[in-house]
RNA sequence: GCCCCCAUCGUCUAGCGGUCCAGGACGCCGCCCUCUCACGGCGGAAACAGGGGUUCGAGUCCCCUUGGGGGUGCCA
């Protein structure tokens, strides 16, 4: 009989869900699935100062949004603190931690001195295993715990394996602050071990902690969670995630028109891997995921890679189903509101239309919404805005100089279009399709470029215009 | 500084001593399909960081170097 595995998301409310805490949460969801256990949710929101309700609701909101879900009510942190500082004491009692009066200044004193001297900047000690009675009368205290000195730690973990730490590079460091507190070290142990977690899967800068905690656990004489330490995900540089990069919240993403299948999957890559599997359905990962196949090694945040998938997704979801999440998407972009409104009218249904062919180029939902545009675009359209949003400035010029010629013959047919076309774009040194497509779609009577009728309206070519409806039939 | 981790194409990765003159995917480059773009199909360039070992045999094991990263708080 083995005991059920228990995971744990535990995200400290400082800022929004970032993309390497999704997948963390993701990787805590999908081995608890995959081995039928539970995954809970704890708020690590022992920082007061910098906790944040707004971070709360958009971690929630991310987890949600990605089709992450969590097994009991959350738990806050906060809330046990009282729990906590109970275990300090217990500790304090049974001689596994002592008091340390140590003042802020002697703290730094100690670091500066030992960085002066090349050592390692440690706790000294100073205080360890002092008499009691030689501390100043009603002073501020910390609890330290009493760590081993000598010896190692090893901190069996399921994908780095054993790493092992010599105690005497582990100093003894604060459980329980001056103002009674627990820290982020006392506060995991307690909380981990309350919550029964068996499984403490979370990034790679966590290892150290988990020696320090591991020390913890041995000091209560409570059991050790198995740990899992899954390598960091960097910028595109090499260097680690900041704004600079992709260390955006899971909202950015979905403002840039991602979808969250799409997210799941390439975040599910990162790291982890299944054969030469690249397209995962949420079972299939679910099933296949374990955490004997996750990587070592750090890995980079590729755009490029995710827009693929992305499109794939897009292309593959059916139209229906498209709707719906262009739907979901509206009411957390900027001029949502007003697509919404339009969506709720006749366009709707033009737009399911237009959908199955739109959806084959479009790499982001937004893509699709803007080549959609043509739909409900107010006409005529005002040449400056509209336009411009059509065609980039250049193209609008080109087609412009492509109209003065063919306005130039007196009665083309789409072979000469064509071949006038062609000759100017090679003059022009452009890509022919750029130009080209508005008018040759419209030639052809093709709908998949409708934008070339708002163009030629806006630049004023009514004539040309009237001739390719003409020729279009 | 000290401690710890990592190291296969530009990127994500497969590879768990021989079947690897290293496979897949993204990206890139050609060609095909085609009224354009896209999709799709076909093909191509592209990697085991370096040096020592161990072994009959190393991308795969060990050591060193180099290069990345993380930690080193009364933050989490």
């Amino acid at each position: 009989m083995t005991t059920p595995v228990v995971t744990r998301f535990a995200p400290s409310p400082t800022g929004f869900l970032h993309i390497g805490g999704a997948r963390t949460a993701l990787f805590n969801w999908l081995y608890a699935r995959h081995t039928g256990g539970r995954m809970l949710l704890r708020i690590e929101d022992t920082d007061r100062e910098r906790s944040t309700e707004e971070a709360i609701a958009a971690i929630l909101d991310g987890l949600t949004w990605l089709g992450i879900d969590w097994d009991d009510a959350p738990t806050f942190q906060s809330q046990r603190a009282g729990r906590h500082a109970e275990i300090a004491h217990e500790l304090l009692e049974s001689g596994g931690a002592y008091r340390c009066y140590a003042t802020a200044e002697e703290l730094a004193e100690m670091r500066e001195t030992a960085k002066a001297e090349g050592r390692p900047p440690r706790y000294d000690g100073r205080w360890r295993d002092r008499d009691p009675s030689e501390a100043p009368e009603g002073a501020p205290y910390v609890v330290r715990l009493k760590a081993p000195q000598e010896g190692s730690t090893v901190v069996r973990d399921a994908v780095q394996g054993d790493v092992t730490f010599p105690n005497k590079d582990l100093d003894d460091f604060v459980i329980l602050r001056s103002d009674g507190s627990p820290t982020y070290m006392l506060a995991v142990v307690v909380d981990d071990h309350d919550m029964g977690v068996t499984h403490v899967v979370r990034g790679d800068d966590h290892l150290t902690n988990a020696a320090r905690q591991t020390m913890i656990y041995t000091a209560l004489g409570w059991d050790v969670p198995t740990w899992a330490h899954i390598p960091l995900i960097h910028g595109p540089d090499g260097a680690k995630l900041s704004k600079r990069h992709g260390a955006l919240g899971v909202e950015a993403y979905r403002a840039m028109g991602y979808m969250p299948v799409a997210l799941r999957n390439y975040l599910v890559r990162l790291g982890w891997s299944h054969g030469d599997t690249e397209i995962f359905s949420t079972e299939e990962m679910i099933e296949w995921f374990d955490l004997a196949q996750i990587g070592r090694s750090a890995a980079r945040f590729d755009f490029a890679k995710l827009e693929n998938l992305n499109g794939h997704y897009i292309r593959s979801s059916d139209d229906d189903t498209l709707l719906e999440t262009i739907d979901a998407l509206l009411p957390h972009l900027e001029t949502g509101a007003e697509l919404q409104e339009t969506l709720a009218g006749p366009a709707r249904e033009q737009l399911r239309q237009a959908l199955p062919g739109l959806k084959e180029r479009a790499k982001t939902l937004i893509d699709l919404i803007e080549s959609a545009s043509y739909i409900w675009a107010t006409r005529p359209l005002a040449p400056d805005e509209k336009a411009a949003k059509i065609l980039d400035g250049d193209a609008r010029g080109h087609l412009a100089a492509l109209a003065d010629r063919l306005d130039a013959l007196a009665d083309w047919t789409a072979a000469e279009t064509e071949a006038v076309v062609r000759a100017y774009a090679e003059e022009a040194e452009l890509k022919l399709g750029k130009v080209a497509q508005p008018l040759r779609c419209a030639l052809t009577g093709r709908t998949t470029s409708p934008p070339v009728f708002d163009v030629l309206e806006t630049l004023g070519r009514e004539e040309s215009l009237a001739r390719i409806r003409d020729q279009a039939g």
